[in-house]
RNA sequence: GCGCGCCGGGCAGUCGCGUGGCACCUCGGUGCCUCGAGGAAAGUCCGGACAUCGCAGGGCAGGGUGGUCACGUUGGUGACCCGGGGAAACCCGCGGGAAAGUGCCACAGAAAUACACCGCCGAUGGCCCGCUCGCGGGCACAGGCAAGGGUGAAAAGGUGCGGUAAGAGCGCACCGGCGUCGUGGUGACACGGCGGCCAGGUAAACCCCACCCGAUGCAAGACCGAGCCGAACCGCUUGUAGGCGGCCCGUCGAGGUUCAGGUAGGUCGCACAGAUGGAUGACUGCUCAAGACAGAAUCCGGCUUACAGGUGCGCUACCGCU
RNA sequence: GCCGCCAUCGUCUAGGGGACUAGGACGCUGCCCUCUCACGGCGGAAACCGGGGUUCGAAUCCCCGUGGCGGUA
């Protein structure tokens, strides 16, 4: 039920961008994570594949005030449209900043900032990649690296497929990529 | 050293973001132009606008404010007064009432609006002794005193002289307070004369007086409004109502239409910056004194706090020169 | 954004103008008890968020900051 919900958001003219929180939510609970000492990603792929990728940027106050925060959403958002190519279409994302990007932004500026974003980027196109049924690879990938809501993800996707089989049929296409 | 005020990087290039306008245009974009964070945008400590709810009028409770004058419809603004600091320019602070009443003033001290512990005296009265019969001497019983000692933040003004039995504003001088008169000032108040000494502190303790205050806050609030629920009407094999972009045929067909409230959501509120996951940035070069504190979210004032550096004007003191 | 609340030993707290030299519990610590530990007993260290103000006197009253917590979509 939240699919009819996402094609009227979609259609404002800020595309691109996640707004309403229970999109936050879902990316959070019902996606896949990876971090680095300065970022923390999480992706979820949604369905209609044909939509360009959401992102949302999220970096709380315990980063800094307001100056350092802003500093922070700008240098990542002026990095994302580099990194453009690289964000798996049909997919939702949430790019958290944690305290060490201060630092990284004041050593390096936004060359370091995209470094780091790519690096994360890079890892998570792996899984992102296969749109539609790509919520079967999702589930065992997701039991390795211990994220909890991996089996509500499997569950939207295709509801017959068991979380525990599809161990068999998923790793193969993973490996190459990694 | 002090006060008032201003600025708080600049220029150029490349790539980008948001508002508004114009043009093109496949109705979603493109191009051009324009505008686009602060003096504190901050803290949210006050006040107001605005909005919804409440409200006949008045009062109680609760809260806030409190010197004077001028100006102003009001909000308020300015100057001055008072206390403290500084050599000065100037800075900081406070602001009705303590003879309306109540409370409190620990410890110490005899006593904290009230007193006599150590003391001083004992003129007067009492007792004792002497005697020239009127005085002298003694005692410290009645009694007088509050100077000195001691305590304290504070002891019924302070210092000095006179005075006295000893003392005391009892008298006098100066100082302080109070009252009153005069002078200056619109006034708060300041200065001076005179008078008599009865007045402890605390109201950022209760309180009294005067004036002010309804509550909630843009997540206020207004409008539109899927789904779902409800109501009315039409219809449910006489393939009807209705759908399949307009019409006919054909086909699908059990629901359809309207209304009210209103959820999700949206729009307005919202602005000559103005979003609604929330717009000012990135990179490069040159330049200078090398860039601090810091980012609008309904708006407008005040207050407070943070702040590298630069700069204009005025003033004070000292030094040097003339 | 708006609106509230709070601040005392390491932690939870008492105290709301004076004998506060700030009390208690847990924790820490020294000694005693025990063969040793625990329990128990005796003792000790340890705090009023910061700066101004009112008052003779402030943890307490007033003002301004600082820090933390909560409510509200």
């Amino acid at each position: 039920m939240p699919a009819p919900r996402i094609g009227g958001a979609g259609a404002r003219r800020k595309r691109g961008r996640l707004s309403r929180s229970g999109d936050f939510d879902r990316v959070y609970r019902q996606g896949r994570s990876t971090g680095a000492r300065e970022f923390v990603v999480h992706v979820f792929p949604r369905e209609a594949s044909l939509d360009p990728p959401r992102v949302g940027l999220s970096v709380s106050k315990k980063v800094g005030d307001a100056v350092t925060r802003n500093r922070i959403k700008r240098v990542v958002r002026e990095s994302l449209q580099v990194l453009e190519a690289e964000l798996a279409a049909g997919s939702d994302l949430v790019i958290t900043a944690r305290v060490d990007a201060v630092a990284l932004d004041e050593r390096e500026g936004q060359a370091g900032i995209e470094r780091a974003l790519r690096d994360l980027l890079s890892r998570t196109s792996a899984w992102a990649g296969a749109p539609l049924d790509a919520a079967a690879p999702d589930a065992s990938a997701a039991d390795t690296t211990g994220a909890e809501a991996a089996p509500e993800s499997s569950a939207t996707a295709a509801g017959e497929v068991d979380p525990a089989d599809p161990a068999a049929a998923s790793p193969a296409e993973d490996a190459p990529d990694a």
